[in-house]
DNA sequence: CTTTGAATTAATAGAGCTATTAAATTATAT
DNA sequence: ATATAATTTAATAGCTCTATTAATTCAAAG
C-alpha cells in the first residue's frame, strides 16, 4: 500500500464538528467553571483554551458574569429537571425509592462536578443563587411533596417505621450526593483512577439502595 | 442605684485578651480561609481585617502559601484526631456507632466549614493535600480498621446483615458530613437563620443514628 | 467589485494581588 | 541614655485580571 493511499484512507472520514467560535467558548467556559468555579476561571484562560482572542469572549458575552450566568442557568435547570423527576405510579414505595436513587446517580454521573459548583455558588455568592430559587423550588416541592405523602401513608399502614418525611429526604440527599461531592477525596485517599472511581460509584449506587430500604423498615 | 455605680459595675471586669499582632493575623486568616478558601483570600484583606499593614503579613509568614499551610495543618490534624477517635471498649456495636456519630457531629459543629475547605483543597490543589495523607492516613486506618473488625464479627454472629465494612464507613461519612457541606444550601432553601440551622443539625444527629442502626439490621 | 455588517485582533486603561525593600517606629537590654 | 533588635510602615516592582476601544480581517449581498 502506497503512502498516498494511506493518507487518503485517513483523510476520508473527516466529519468536522463545525462548532462556531461562540459555541466553543461556551463549551470551554463550562468545563473550566465546573473545574474551578467562577472566581478562579479567567476570561483570559477561556480564550486561550478556546483558541481565540480574549476580547472575543467579551464581544459575545459582554461580561464574565453574564457568561457564567448563561451557562449556570442552563446547566442547573436541566440538572434539576432530572434530579427532581417524579417517579412512576403503580409501583411499591420501595421501588419508588430505588427509582429516585437511580435517577440521582444517573444525573450525577453525567454531571459529577455540578454539586460542587452549586455549593460553591451558594456559599460564595448567595445573591446569584437567590434568583434561581423561584424556578427550582417548585420542582423540588413537587417531588418531595409526593414522596412525603407516600411516606405518611406507608407509616400509617405500618409498612414503614415512624419517621418525618424530612428525615428520609435528607438521608437520600446525603447518601446520593456525597460520593460525588467527595469524589476528589475518594480518588486521593484510595488512590484510584477514573475506572476505579466509576466502579466505586456503581457499588455505591447499590449500597445506598440497600441502606435506604433497610433503614425505613418498622 | 446611681449611674456612677452602674458604670463601675460594668467596667470592673475589663479583662483584655492581649492578642499579639501575629496571633491576630492568624485568627483573621483562619476565618477568611475557611470562609472563602485559599485563592479568594488575599493578604491585603487579611491585613485590613487584622488592622495592620499588608507587608506585616509577609513579615511574619513570608508567603501567603506558608500562612495557609500553617493554619491548615494545625486545623486539620486537630480535627482528624477527634474525627477518627477510637470508640470505647466494652459497649455494644450499636453503641459504638452512636459514639462515632456523636464524635463526628461534635467536631463538625465546632468546625462546620472545614469539610468544605478540605474538599476545596483536594480538588483545586491536590499537591498540598498529598503531603498530609501520610500523617492522616494512619488515624483513619486505625479507626476504620477497628470498625471493620467489629462489623465482620457482628455479621458472622448474625447480629448484622451481611455488608462490606466499606459500605458502612461510607454510609457514616455521607450522613455525618453532608449536612455541614450543604449547610449553606440548607440555610438558603429553607430560609432558616443560625438558630434554625442549629436545630436542624441536632435533629439530624438523632436521625442519622436511627437510620444507621436500622440499616444494619439483618 | 464594492459595500456593509459581523467576527476578530492588538492595545491599553484601571484595578487588585504578592512579595520585596528600605526606612521609620517601638521595645528591650546594657 | 544609648545601642541593638523587633515591629511596623510606605512605596513600589511585576503580575494577572476585566473590560473597552479602535482598527483589521472576513463573508455575504447587491
Amino acid at each position: 500500500m502506497s503512502l498516498n493511499n494511506c493518507i487518503k484512507m485517513v483523510r476520508l472520514p473527516k466529519k468536522q464538528k463545525e462548532l462556531t467560535t461562540e459555541e466553543t467558548i461556551l463549551q470551554v467556559a463550562e468545563r473550566l467553571f465546573l473545574d474551578k468555579g467562577f472566581a478562579l476561571t479567567s476570561t483570559t484562560e477561556i480564550a486561550r483554551e478556546a483558541g481565540c482572542n480574549q476580547a472575543l469572549v467579551h464581544y459575545y458575552f459582554r461580561t464574565k458574569d453574564q457568561l457564567f450566568t448563561t451557562i449556570f442557568k442552563a446547566k442547573i435547570t436541566a440538572f434539576a429537571n432530572k434530579f427532581f423527576a417524579i417517579y412512576d405510579q403503580g409501583i411499591s414505595f420501595e421501588e419508588k425509592i430505588m427509582q429516585i436513587v437511580d435517577a440521582h446517580f444517573d444525573v450525577l454521573t453525567d454531571n459529577p462536578r455540578l454539586p460542587n459548583l452549586i455549593l460553591n455558588v451558594v456559599t460564595s455568592d448567595p445573591q446569584r443563587m437567590k434568583g434561581m430559587r423561584d424556578s427550582l423550588g417548585p420542582l423540588a416541592v413537587k417531588m418531595f411533596g409526593k414522596l412525603s405523602e407516600d411516606l405518611r401513608a406507608e407509616v400509617a399502614a405500618g409498612h414503614v417505621r415512624p419517621m418525618e418525611p424530612m428525615e428520609l429526604i435528607f438521608d437520600i440527599l446525603s447518601l446520593d450526593i456525597f460520593p460525588f461531592v467527595a469524589g476528589g477525596m475518594v480518588r486521593m485517599v484510595w488512590g484510584v483512577d477514573e475506572k476505579g472511581y466509576k466502579d466505586f460509584v456503581n457499588k455505591r449506587r447499590q449500597s445506598v439502595k440497600a441502606v435506604l430500604l433497610n433503614s425505613i423498615r418498622p
